[in-house]
DNA sequence: ATGAAAGCGCTAACAC
DNA sequence: GTGTTAGCGCTTTCAT
């Protein structure tokens, strides 16, 4: 009982037209070519009937599918997630179907995904997924796909890219904590090959400086786990060296730090202060709710596509990097120095 | 610069053989009837040439994409996204490619949504969406299209699902709260058009019913959010019945349940405990900590994903509804009544 | 056991 | 302006 999908055909036929004027009319580039008369007598009758272009079959025969590969490093991330509904939104006002694929942070995982969306004839990718240096962007360059980063990007610059100012989003957090009174501030840093990792870094060590404040202790996760900002933060606070308050390089790791204070019996923020970085879905549900620098999500994700449309528009649209600029959103654990 | 896929051609050629050999040989179910010599060359040749075979080809000339898509009513819900490792990892070790789309608990949505994926003519459907008598299942039907239910399921019977065994769900969160002395126990329900909320209700009476309490208080919530699941706690609350603990029938609502409470003056678990269901992401982290019903999350994935490979690999397939066993964690937010 | 030929449903050169 | 004709890259009868 599968119901036989009208055709281009049975359109034609009804109308008493060929094929091929169907198509024309029901394509907004060649519309033009086809009689004002009969292009209205076939999109009324195209109406009627329920005719919609198979995609596969037009996506042969042009090489374009409507379509755009996603790739996250991690959907239980719950940053992700916001970051998709402001790619889904504006790539469907457009016409264009996301498919998501994630990669578990494995770099091979990564590589195999896009090449099966690259068979399955994506016209773009939005990468959330890029290291510093990574050779998935030389993988896009070599299938000829528009590419855009999102929430990263890579040091060669050659790659369009939307993130947000990371030293402005780290300026914040220091000067909120300077203000309050702290100045033995410690950095639980992210992953150095991913550029959030590294910016944040930057930005943090530049923030001290302009407070005039001695050189801080700093310790680099590798990986944006809560695993890692434990252990990092373990590594902080073995330096020796006092510190009340920490600024982590994102959410996750925070809550690690959360736990390796627990774990040395200091109260957060009563002892050490900590902040955060993405707010994360739930980020003000957390015992005690997370300061934490908020990135405009869903902007985010709405300019990657916007930008990916035109690149696949025109592809030799300019290489843009845009920065979004973010916010404190101040909570419970942070406090004024003792 | 695209590198020219190579094709089949190339591959025939090379092998001094016909394309449609080749093809044979490709093709598990055809390899038979090739030669063993011939189609060891061929095989050998594919393999250094790099070819594989284009989905978008051959899914036009045999209707199938070994593409399945997957409908999600809120990819920000944290549950999802543990679901859905389950259904790609299982998915995938099958060649298939999950496609995912976001509804938004929007019906409309999710009718367009589901459209779209047929057209691009998926193999089959998984919905985490449905609701107890969905249209999106009778549309599923007319597509012809292999569908199964998970997280929830539809009242009609007619379509296989894969499920948490919801009343031994909430009969542990119950037998729980009544061993720490809980007499007076209320119920913030999910909305009664979706299977979870309706059987976790029932549930919940027949539980209350087997330890012998008197009829308890029950408020409905109209969707599975924080804020549905504040109002539903106000109305509770507002009953007049004093009530020492409250059965959530999802963590949203549980959450929802904390902000009416600190509303309130009432301290968590001190003066009323609260318990969830789903065990999101993050629900150790709240402040306190959730008690909730565990579900095997990545299981539930991957044995819908299993029931609806073997539905698309025989469309004759008993229709089954495989029901799992959930555990109860414990955590803060439940405690000895006072 | 293999080759030839005919499409899958559509679009795009090329005619008229 | 509209019809004709050739494919897109593959699979599948049908011959041989």
């Amino acid at each position: 009982m599968h119901k036989k999908r009208t055709g281009i055909h049975d359109v034609a036929e009804a109308a008493g037209v060929h094929p091929s004027t169907v198509s024309r009319v029901l394509n907004p580039r060649t519309r033009g070519l086809v009689s004002q008369a009969v292009a209205e007598r076939v999109e009324a009758l195209a109406g009627k009937l329920g005719y919609s272009a198979d995609p596969v079959a037009s996506g042969l025969r042009t090489r374009r599918s409507a379509t755009v590969g996603v790739l996250i490093p991690d959907i239980a991330n719950p940053v992700f997630p916001l970051i998709l509904r402001g790619i889904e939104a504006t790539l469907g006002e457009a016409g264009y179907t996301a498919i998501i694929a994630n990669t578990d942070n494995d770099t091979a995982r990564a590589g195999a995904a896009l090449a099966r969306l690259a068979a399955r004839r994506i016209d773009g990718a939005i990468l959330a997924t890029a290291t510093r240096r990574d050779p998935l962007i030389a993988q896009c360059r070599s299938f000829g796909l528009p590419t855009v980063l999102v929430n990263r990007a890579a040091d060669s610059g050659k790659v369009s890219a939307v993130i947000v100012d990371d030293r402005a989003g780290i300026a914040l957090a220091v000067e909120h904590l300077f203000a309050l009174g702290h100045r033995s501030i410690g950095h639980v840093g992210g992953p150095g090959n991913i550029s959030t990792g590294q910016a944040r870094r930057a930005g943090f060590l530049a923030a001290i400086k302009a407070h005039g404040l001695a050189p801080p202790a700093v310790a680099m996760a590798e990986s944006y786990s809560i695993a890692a900002g434990e252990r990092a933060c373990a590594q902080l606070l073995g330096m020796k060296r006092h510190i009340s308050a920490i600024v982590a390089a994102n959410d996750l790791l925070a809550l690690g730090c959360y736990d390796e204070l627990k774990r040395r019996g200091l109260a957060c923020p009563r002892e050490v202060s900590v902040t955060g970085f993405n707010d994360m879905a739930f980020a003000d549900r957390f015992d005690p709710p997370l300061t934490s620098v908020r990135i405009p999500h869903r902007l985010m994700g709405a300019e990657a596509a916007r930008l990916l449309l035109a690149q696949i528009a025109n592809p030799r649209a300019p290489i843009q990097e845009i920065k979004l600029l973010p916010e404190l959103a101040v909570r419970g654990s942070t406090a004024r120095r003792k």
